[in-house]
DNA sequence: TCTCCATGTTAGAGTACTCTAACATGTTTG
DNA sequence: CAAACATGTTAGAGTACTCTAACATGGAGA
């Protein structure tokens, strides 16, 4: 048996990132051009063009010679998924374990292409568990969480009834 | 001023894999041959012979040819963090996530060589926090979120006053 | 000792990117 | 309309790995 030839090989990290970078892009102007692309990623044009080439070959996005970048359906869907991930990461790192944005966004950059469909979905439900706290705001544990990250001990009234061996 | 040189460029994700590898193979026998690598890693031995030039020229490793691997004590060091970095991702995500083990271990090792110290720092913390748990069990809250990830919502015993808009 | 075999090394090709530099195209404007 | 400028493309080199295949080394047994 040939294994299934329309499972498509998983796309570079790099290739996720042009991809990620295009949805942002296409969600804020009209058109999407080789040298947005460019700016926004601090890599040269030509390696941009290698990369719309890549893409396109994947059906990913169409490209005419000197025109604009369009995402596919296809390649819509991807990105935004691409970009979701990294979203949840950055809410995460920033909200629950309390990283500095600029950290979080960075560390996200580089997560979200190397976090399994399984932790992602663990890390939407964490974040879906904080988010739909009974009280309405911040669940105490995460306030006391919050408290030992940055005191390095447990607040007051988080110490109590200490029974180890 | 040119930047100071001794200031090492950062290793790649493939460096710091053999690294870890080496480290865990020096952890369970006296010596380190480049077979041993070979099979852990499942790569070819002459793509192992290409990263120990590498790593020797970083002085991470001491290598005589046709000899044993050993570390330096900076490689030894550098490889220590690695691992640790790994083993608390495992455990968050295994432990806390609830992420089966094998998609757990898969994970770290691939987001071991691309979280910040800060996160990495946080990310301690929290499993701290969550060890120390005054009740010496898994905190409630923890058995919440354990709950939720499995059936979708709280259990009743976390659900009373919802205040929302 | 000598031969065999496990292990290690080297050479060379392939992949997936990166860049610079030269050149092509298309748009704007004088 | 044509020159100037912005943008895009191509060619070719460089990096950091991967592999296969051929060859070298060294230790253990006949």
């Amino acid at each position: 048996m040939i294994p299934n030839e329309t499972k498509k090989k998983k796309l570079s990290s790099n290739m996720e990132d042009y991809l990620e970078t295009i949805y942002i892009l296409d969600q804020k102007r009209e058109t999407v051009r080789i040298k947005d692309i460019s700016a926004l990623m601090d890599v040269k044009k030509s390696s941009v063009n290698n990369a719309i080439n890549v893409l396109s070959e994947r059906e990913l996005v169409r490209h005419e010679k000197y025109g604009y970048v369009v995402l596919t359906l296809e390649g819509r869907q991807l990105s935004k998924a691409i970009k979701k991930r990294h979203d949840l990461l950055v809410r995460f790192l920033g909200g629950i374990l309390g990283v500095d944005e600029q950290t979080a966004v960075e560390d996200a950059c580089r997560m979200e292409h190397v976090i399994s469909s399984v932790t992602n979905d663990r890390l939407r439900k964490f974040i879906e568990f904080v988010d739909t706290c009974p009280t309405g705001e911040k669940p105490e544990w995460l306030n006391s969480l919050t408290y030992y990250i940055e005191k390095g001990k447990r607040p007051k009234t988080c110490t109590k009834k200490i029974k180890r061996k």
